[in-house]
DNA sequence: GGCGGTTCTCAGCAACCTCTCAGAGTCGGC
DNA sequence: GCCGACTCTGAGAGGTTGCTGAGAACCGCC
């Protein structure tokens, strides 16, 4: 997965320290990020450099993530548009808003999430062809049907399983500490340590490697895991 | 479903949001959509590009739909109309018109509804040569019959349920969420949160999947929900 | 107005998932 | 082989999500 052809990203948060975060992550995935502090910022921004996709808080202090859009829209600006919005209310506002291909993500949420989401829109807005697969051997990973298959067969992983093995195999090949795990598939703001991890590799073991012989999730002593065909 | 070939719409509405939301879902469902906000504009642009089919709004400030309409008749155009309308009055009026093969959908409607007439329309017109017919393993829904069948026998669904089946249908083996499922299927002006979503989830499970060993219905926890043979 | 069917809400229950912790197991260095 | 550090695993508390049945509100139809 991923944005072979360095689409441009347009990203607007209030927070500063959330979106020096977002904007590291969304640009080392490799996008062209664009990142502003504010609605009006942002309205400027789309104005004149017209990125392939939107990234938009919805609470700003100047103008809220919705008056944003809703002016694009006016303007008959078309492009697409991911919301990040905090739990409590606004889900009722949101809906309507995943009809054009858009889409919203919930606070707190994972590096992962954001840009698993992003990729989707962007191959649904078919400014990307990238396909939804993930493989590595008979291990498949399909994003679209939400669905993993190891030889063929089914495999049944919960969420966070899910989300495990998916930012292990966009990234086969390549040692991850817990740390980057934690980082990118946890939410960030969660307090715990790397034990998780350890615990959830298990799990995906148990489901993925057992009952066969070849086995794909690796450890690193003192580094990490990662994921590849031979030992 | 599907417009494969991108019919060209023209979409009237004076109302921003809802123009726009209705331009995202159109072009979403493969349209190639040109939107406008007045009945002028509506005449101007139909004179132009010669649409495949207009969606009308009969409330707009300058040139109400029928207006635009009857002009459109009078220079001797027959392109299909669907009118979108409010409930109160006005619908004896627009009987009179839906006589060429045109329709008319009463807000506040869903989104698949429109799309579904929209099609209806444009297969009845011969723009469009789609079948009508949904089809996993052993389940039918018929659209023009609005009729549906599992192992050839009769399944007995509310207006509800069927749209619901629907909109599963046209996108089986993607996973929806239930966000997406109320965006679409149901009124855009629903106020109610997801649960109604689980609801009609049962009672499509008591009617299609009850009695049968192979469900076809399945439950992403966490995601959504998805329609597919096996898994 | 009464009736059957439909839509929607809600609360209790069941199933599942997340995370912590402690003890057992494993590895590498010396 | 021994030690310390790292990793794996199982059990379980607590939280979250989804399912279901009951019932209230609504509608069109007779």
């Amino acid at each position: 997965m991923g944005a072979m052809t360095g689409e441009r990203l347009l990203l607007a948060d209030d927070d500063d320290n959330l979106r020096s975060m977002l904007e590291a992550a969304l640009r080392h995935h490799g996008y062209d990020v664009t990142a502003v502090a504010s609605g009006r910022e942002a309205l400027a921004a789309a104005g004149e450099s017209s990125p392939d996709l939107i990234v938009l808080d919805v609470m700003m202090p100047d103008l809220d993530g919705f008056e944003v859009c809703r002016r694009l829209r006016t303007e008959g600006s078309r492009v697409p548009v991911v919301f990040l919005t905090a739990r409590d209310a606004t889900e009722d506002k949101v809906r309507g808003l995943t009809l054009g291909g858009d889409d919203y993500v919930v606070k707190p949420f994972s590096l992962d999430e954001l840009v698993a989401r992003t990729d989707a829109v962007l191959r649904r807005t078919g400014a990307q062809k990238d396909g939804s697969v993930l493989r590595c051997a008979d291990l498949e990973l399909d994003d679209d049907a939400h669905r993993v298959t190891r030889g063929g067969s089914d495999v049944n992983l919960s969420p966070t399983e899910y989300n495990l093995l998916r930012f292990l195999l966009a990234n086969q090949g390549r040692v991850l500490s817990k740390a980057q795990i934690l980082d990118h598939v946890w939410n960030y703001d969660f307090g715990g340590d790397g034990g998780i991890v350890e615990t959830y590799i298990g799990y995906l073991r148990k489901k993925l490697d057992n009952g066969d012989d070849v086995r794909l999730i690796h450890t690193i002593r003192g580094v990490g895991y990662v994921v590849r065909e031979q030992g």
